[in-house]
RNA sequence: GGCGGGAUUCCCGAGCGGUCAAAGGGGUGUGGCUGUAAACCACAUGGCACUGCCUUCCCAGGUUCGAAUCCUGGUCCCGCCA
């Protein structure tokens, strides 16, 4: 044990990468720190002292347009093992995605089209390329092997039991709750393992929650032959409702090409008992101590748009914060909505339904309880009806968030 | 193949002939508080140019003065037994 790596200090910035010269041991040591499992016991070390380049490899399945940031915690320990010279094989599980993972109760989710697919794939590797090094990476489609014959789909399906697929957790969870497994989820971990097969994978990332379908890579890497990878599983990143995993399904997410006052935003509207595992998971160090959590949120916000972005958007999203949130001033820049000129009267509802593409309930809700603002004048609940004429230019106001210009115009068209 | 259970508003889930636009929770929104779009508290949450009207409880029929609730026939889902 090398007390280097543990009394590791915790800078402020992110931690500098290890240099290439390291020792096996040494390198699974920092490979595998903030991670929660390396699996076998000291299978990463041994591959490491084979002294070649690894192949490193991650699956995504293309299913949303965007990478979220829970994402890239794993995007960074693969850029870690990039920057130690190994090769990353990132797998856009294309074939997969088209298939439809039924995973969750939810049967609806749609299988998606071949050309939403290709859109995301490429977006994905675009967003990917943020954090990864073009460099030392493979990209793959899993399209290209797992488009297979019967013979070759039974051969794989013969390797694990159906007992075995059962261990996992939440298939265990789900057969205990008599909630439905089709078939072809209790196959999605053989054609993930076959991807580790294809690929030669020496290493394989995932999330904890991955645990399991990486481990049966290996008993599947087995039966064909091929070295079995080693595994490392990465914290999952608490989503900014402070509750459940950072995901697509859960709308806790922040996407990496959201516009900088959203990631902003968002960010600073995580929990404070989030800071820490935000901060060790997405900076590599500790939320400062000295900093309230406030300070420490906008700290963190401030990192995250300049990573995606860069220091001049995160500044202006913190400008634009303070001066919509804290000195409740109008945002720079907002839409406008038209009120034909021909008619005399705005009718409140009407316009706040148009301008925020709310519904006229809502708008007359909104209204009943304080929530729309004029040029910041609270508009009360009485008049439903005002003079064109006052309104036009002014501010509307929906809430805390929500602007936009009052123009009264002609009709366009 | 046989038997049984189920489909409710964004989600989960009550309801079992009127008092149902439909309990409760979650989510979301607004307000209060705040150095935060944290936490906490309160209220709201089908639609409508809205003191009232309209459309809902898987679908199509039917019974009834009256149906989310009963009947018939579909569709889909789940479990048990084979």
């Amino acid at each position: 044990m090398h007390s280097e790596v543990r009394t590791e200090p915790r800078p402020a910035a992110a931690a500098p990468p290890r240099p290439a010269a390291a020792s096996p041991h040494e390198a699974a040591a920092w490979l595998a720190r903030n991670a929660v499992d390396s699996l076998p016991e000291g299978a990463l070390e041994r591959k490491l002292a084979e002294g070649r380049p690894l192949r490193v490899k991650l699956g995504i399945d293309p299913t949303a347009p965007d990478i979220h940031l829970g994402f890239t915690v794993v995007l960074q320990k693969l850029r870690e093992f990039q920057d130690l010279g190994h090769i990353v094989v990132l797998i856009i599980g294309d074939y997969t995605a088209r298939v439809g993972d039924p995973s969750g109760r939810s049967s609806t989710r749609p299988v998606l089209s071949a050309s939403e697919i290709d859109a995301n794939a490429r977006t994905f590797q675009e967003q990917a390329l943020a954090v990864l090094d073009s460099e030392r990476l493979e990209v793959r489609f899993n399209s290209e092997w797992l488009d297979m014959t019967m013979e070759e789909l039974f051969r794989l399906a013969r390797i694990p039991t159906v007992g075995q697929l059962l261990e996992r957790d939440d298939f265990a969870k789900r057969m205990a709750s008599h909630t439905p497994i089709s078939i072809l989820e209790l196959l999605y971990p053989l054609l993930q393992g076959y991807d580790s097969v294809a690929t030669r994978a020496d290493v394989e990332l995932g999330g904890t929650d991955q645990k399991f379908n990486l481990l049966l890579g290996r008993d599947i890497q087995r039966a064909y032959g091929v070295p079995e990878q080693a595994v490392l599983t990465m914290p999952l990143l608490i989503g900014t409702d402070g509750e459940r995993k950072m995901g697509k399904s859960f709308g806790n997410y922040i996407g990496v090409t959201e516009p900088p006052d959203e990631i902003y935003g968002k960010t600073l509207s995580i929990r404070d008992e989030s800071l820490g595992p935000w901060y060790r998971l997405l900076l590599g160090s500790e939320p400062p101590a000295e900093l309230e959590p406030r300070d420490a949120k906008r700290a963190l916000a401030r990192a995250l748009v300049a990573r995606f972005y860069d220091q001049a958007a995160a500044d202006a999203a913190e400008a634009e914060f303070d001066r919509v949130h804290i000195h409740r001033q109008a945002p720079e820049e907002m839409p406008t909505v038209t009120w034909p000129a021909d008619r005399p009267e705005v009718h409140l509802p009407a316009l706040l339904a148009d301008a925020f593409g709310i519904s006229n309930s809502e708008a007359r809700r909104a209204l009943a309880q304080g929530g729309v603002k004029l040029d910041g004048e609270p508009v009360g609940n009485g008049a439903l009806d005002l003079p064109a004429a006052s309104l036009d230019g002014k501010v509307l106001q929906l809430g805390k968030r929500r602007f936009a210009r009052v123009q009264v115009a002609p009709r366009v068209g």
